[in-house]
DNA sequence: CATGTTCATCGCAATTCACCGATCATTCGG
DNA sequence: CCGAATGATCGGTGAATTGCGATGAACATG
């Protein structure tokens, strides 16, 4: 994973309502639901919130299974798992004195 | 650390350029370095690198330490080790049927 | 086929972002 | 006190983001 990527999936969570569209998705029955549920669940207009959903699925956070008039969306673990360890890694690289670790190493 | 400081700080990481920013003043020589290395490093004008470094400042994720006619930054590993903790909470949040976890232990 | 439901998408306005060159404030060396 | 260096900040431009209501496409049902 690069720093674009990195970057991208970052900016997708930088935004206090769409990490709370994803904790609704992780609080739906077995993970599931459609972008009704959660504009239920926001004070925002529908259209926002399939914009936010949007930007989430883009960055590949979530998944999009359409089924019949609705469409249902579940995270993708896969990709939160990715997420976790470019994440590790980064701060790996920025703790202290992370300074010439390869090379110390080689 | 609630919604809007993590979704506050995951903007400031969603630029590439500020990855890198962080990264090169994690390679420096004891963990700080001054504006100007930044911009030698970055093919980016100095207004524009000291706007990068504003908004990490402002995210907390970095000190200035004015040293004569030059600052002084470093990243601020305590703000990296709260993220870290508070990152890990929300991807556990997330995870696959955290969905009514509070409930049942209660 | 007509109707209702669900939601993505399309404008549209307001705000913020990313980048730049230019300027200003601070500080060190003479 | 003067000039050079460093870097924050200002002003401007173009692009992207965030919000909205309205429209349109896809599907299920009568």
């Amino acid at each position: 994973m690069h720093d674009d990527d990195i970057a991208n999936i970052m900016r997708a969570l930088g935004h206090p309502v769409r990490l709370e569209i994803l904790r609704i998705m992780a609080t739906q029955q077995q993970g599931q639901c459609c972008c009704g549920d959660v504009t239920e669940s926001l004070p925002l207009a529908q259209s926002t919130v399939s914009q936010h959903i949007k930007v989430l699925h883009d960055a590949g956070l979530i998944e999009r299974k359409p089924h019949g008039t609705r469409n249902r969306y579940c995270i993708r673990q896969d990709r939160l798992a990715e997420l976790s360890s470019a994440f590790g890694g980064l701060l790996k690289g920025l703790a202290p004195s992370a300074a010439g670790k390869e090379t110390e190493l080689a």
